[in-house]
DNA sequence: CTCCATCGTTGATACGTATCAATAATGAAT
DNA sequence: ATTCATTATTGATACGTATCAACGATGGAG
């Protein structure tokens, strides 16, 4: 009973004009109105407090107004503080941020797709496992911006899809090399299914192949903490001799650290662990885990910096990948394998 | 250029009806139409893929299909394992979600009650820090549910605000007790100020005093691991012998734990500590944290589940508060104090 | 055979906005 | 004094839907 919505027809009535010049006031076109008018009207609207209907304008000029932010797992804590930096940027924009928490499957980013399509979402950004450029393809072409976060250079081609990516492959390079240069060489690496695991892996065997070491690769199901220390038990139960582990991301390193301390084994004095990501959780775990730092909050922030610049300037022209820095972040959970420690 | 989106007119001229009809079938009218032609209506449909513009439906009926999850802090790990519950169980029934990071802060709380009242959600669930029942008021007035997650019982009075509630100054009587039992006297107290804090520090209060034992209480700034690093630098600086903390949240606690160990003291064994929440990191840290889980999924599911059934019965009768359990999670953190434990 | 109730369907309308074409008012130019 | 360009404002319309009043058709009762 309270509140009653105010309309703009009741602004006009109060302000003594049409409802048609409420509206020319409100979309900029005060220099198309006297100012007299103008001032008088934006009286009264602040007198009100009137506040424009999203849906009559969303459905007049088929902007909602609201973009959707697409993460494969919310309680992967890498994921939110992403999230939380798309919200800040583009909160103060006007728009509305609907998060949805894919879990990984196709069904699901393929929704999000049809519900772009249908004119829910004005943008799009975030981490795709499944869908590839060319599912993208539809939104570009009807008017949708797309933002991806990629684990890799990738391009939209000519679509209005702009990538932003951290080189993933070099970042996995780059903890490989700093084990070999350690002096480790059985060095395993714990991979999964989808997301960023083909191109970590990736970078994993180049650097292997560069020093001559032999790759060992376990596959496990799940991104998450207990397939981690499932896949070290496994190691551990095998006649298998390994020094290092490196993890495809932190869930899965800290799984891998929590089966190695249960069987007896130390770390790192016995085998150094990496993982990827560098989650809070990672600062936190005893020993401290040696990490590669993606900067989630950055990288959300230029994310959707970026489609917010698509969607204020309408451009449509291809889109430019953008590289974002990573960085090795050391800790205690890496050392030189036993037999250099002496 | 690609998919044009179709309406529930060029459904109509397809099936040779007219556009009333299909919103009728559409509508669960379906016993107002004739069957032959309800199916050939449903043959177009499903043939040209009609979806209905949300935003029409939303402007018709001003009902949004949306609903605002709010969020104190979603960087917090408590939160989004809440919010995934909340977005599974209300996408089945055709809801969207917004998830709103209010950091706390009572402007933002107060500009989700202001979108709801302008219809933007159909209804709200969420943790206020901030908004008392009187505040949220005029969404129950204005036929806007609310579902708040509370620190203790509480009640919406005559309105439909429902409130789950977790009895934490039952939760911190429980820990203070189990560290008493232990035989601590000197245990300490790290709050700050807002969200549950007052509630969990009455919880200690109380058993302290039951107990005969002095209470020592600090009072941080934030909820976060710095703030907890700090107090507890803080405890360690001064001359007062203290022989267990107990934090009010675990990213509190786990900072305390690191400056312990920072300072050179190990824990449990010169001192004991325990937190609130039991969010993943405190299954990893070392110690494993001493806690109180909340089983924050299940809280964000029966939460939503009562805010559909208000939404889907339209049901305004005031609320009951329904209490949700909560449980003591014993780890290494905590032993008896160093002069029982020759 | 006429009248009336019932059923299936439809035309019209409103939700609140943005926008376009048209009007009224003003002043400048002839 | 008349015409014309310019400016300020407005009426009308459409976006896609749900809903209500009204309509024609059908068939049973009288």
């Amino acid at each position: 009973m309270a509140g009653r919505r105010i309309t703009q027809k009741e602004v006009a009535e109060r302000a003594g004009v049409a409802q048609a010049t409420v509206s020319l006031v409100l979309n900029g076109g005060r220099d198309k109105v006297a100012p007299e008018t103008a001032d008088r009207i934006e009286a009264v609207i602040a007198e009100l407090g009137y506040q424009p209907n999203r849906f009559a304008q969303a459905l007049r000029t088929s902007r909602s107004h609201v973009i959707a932010c697409v993460v494969p797992d919310l309680t992967n804590p890498f994921y939110p503080s992403l999230v939380v930096a798309v919200q800040k940027v583009v909160r103060n924009a006007g728009y509305e941020v609907i998060t949805i928490d894919t879990e990984g499957e196709l069904a699901n980013e393929r929704q999000v797709v049809a519900a772009a399509l249908q004119g829910r979402y004005d943008g799009v950004v975030g981490v795709f496992f499944n869908l590839s450029a060319r599912d993208l393809a539809p939104l570009g072409k009807n008017g949708v911006p797309v933002v991806r976060i990629e684990v890799r250079r990738k391009s939209g081609g000519s679509l209005p899809i702009d990538d932003l990516f951290i080189d993933n492959q070099a970042a996995a390079r780059a903890v490989t090399a700093h084990l070999l240069g350690l002096g480790h060489r059985a060095i395993a690496m714990v991979a999964a299914r989808g997301g960023p695991q083909s191109v970590r892996l990736q970078g994993y065997l180049d650097a292997m192949a560069a020093s001559g070491a032999e790759p060992i690769v376990l596959e496990a199901t799940h991104f998450t903490v207990e397939a981690g220390s499932e896949m070290a038990d496994r190691i551990v139960a095998s006649d298998q001799r390994v020094t290092a582990i490196i993890a495809a991301n932190d869930l899965m390193a800290i799984g891998v650290i929590k089966s190695l301390l249960r069987n007896g084994l130390s770390v790192p004095r016995d085998i150094s662990v990496a993982g990827f990501d560098d989650i809070m959780a990672s600062a936190l775990v005893t020993p401290g885990l040696t990490t590669v730092a993606q900067f989630q909050d950055r990288l959300g922030a230029r994310a959707a910096e970026k489609l917010l610049s698509r969607l204020i300037s309408r451009e449509t022209e291809p889109a430019q990948p953008e590289e974002m820095p990573f960085e090795l972040v050391i800790r205690a959970s890496v050392a030189p394998p036993p037999d250099v420690q002496n």
